[in-house]
DNA sequence: CTGTATCCCCAGAGATACTG
DNA sequence: CAGTATCTCTGGGGATACAG
């Protein structure tokens, strides 16, 4: 790749970050877009040892960006079905090759994830360690 | 349903998350990746506030990664040039989409990047090719 | 020019307990 | 079930000065 013709403005990319570095939002993103509507605890679970008041603020701040849609039932006991909105559909398969590219990484390098995920030594704390693959 | 036929592995994302989530990240990719080859502070520059400190640490980040590639001349004064690996390249192509996303959201919404970027004190004009928004 | 070396600060992430 | 309410604490990121 050389300095090729399209241009690119980093500017949008501030935005973004915002969003994306969010320890968990990429994930969540994930997760919901790999379910048509999916709650909460659910999510939690997925999450493997996300805590609810911070599964909570992302999602928050994932609806303030328009991103993901709440719907809550009033119900007892209650029952809230997140999904994503167009923008976050958007963003969703904007992020596929990512993790394509992160996939294809972890296999060749290290096969970190085979299976053993519930396991891993050593990782920085700063990841979450899932437990299905 | 919802555990196992729908799943995908999330586990590689632990991975890029800790690159990307980095807040500069991303950024610094972007920009190596639209030079063939960058110094210190050109990136610094065009990254509007960093501080070399933090430059500093992501770029070893990513040099540990394997993303970025450091060519230092032992010259007077000194002189390093940083580039991407392979690996850097797929990331900055993976991550394309995730900027295009970004950019038109940005101007949809609310057009928040109005030249911001095109003036730069200090920035030399042949880097402004890619400074179009 | 290309970085280290320090110091500081606060937002983000966790743990736990509790509520509508 | 779906979240708040607190409290803590770490470390990422900034500023500044300095070194090779």
């Amino acid at each position: 790749m050389e300095n090729n013709s399209n241009h690119i403005c980093l500017c949008p990319l501030e935005g973004i970050i915002n969003i994306i570095a969010k320890k968990w939002a990429i994930l969540i993103i994930s997760i919901i877009g790999h379910h048509e509507k999916i709650r909460f605890n659910d999510i939690m679970q997925r999450l493997n040892g996300i805590s609810p008041k911070t599964l909570s603020d992302v999602l928050k701040d994932l609806q303030k960006e328009n991103l993901i849609h709440r719907e809550a039932f009033s119900e007892i006991p209650p029952r809230v079905e997140y999904s994503l909105t167009d923008d976050g559909k958007q963003l969703c398969e904007a992020v596929r090759p990512l993790i394509r590219w992160a996939e294809k990484r972890d296999t060749a390098d290290k096969h970190r994830c085979r299976g053993t995920c519930h396991d891993k030594p050593g990782l920085s704390k700063k990841v979450m360690t899932q437990k299905k693959c």
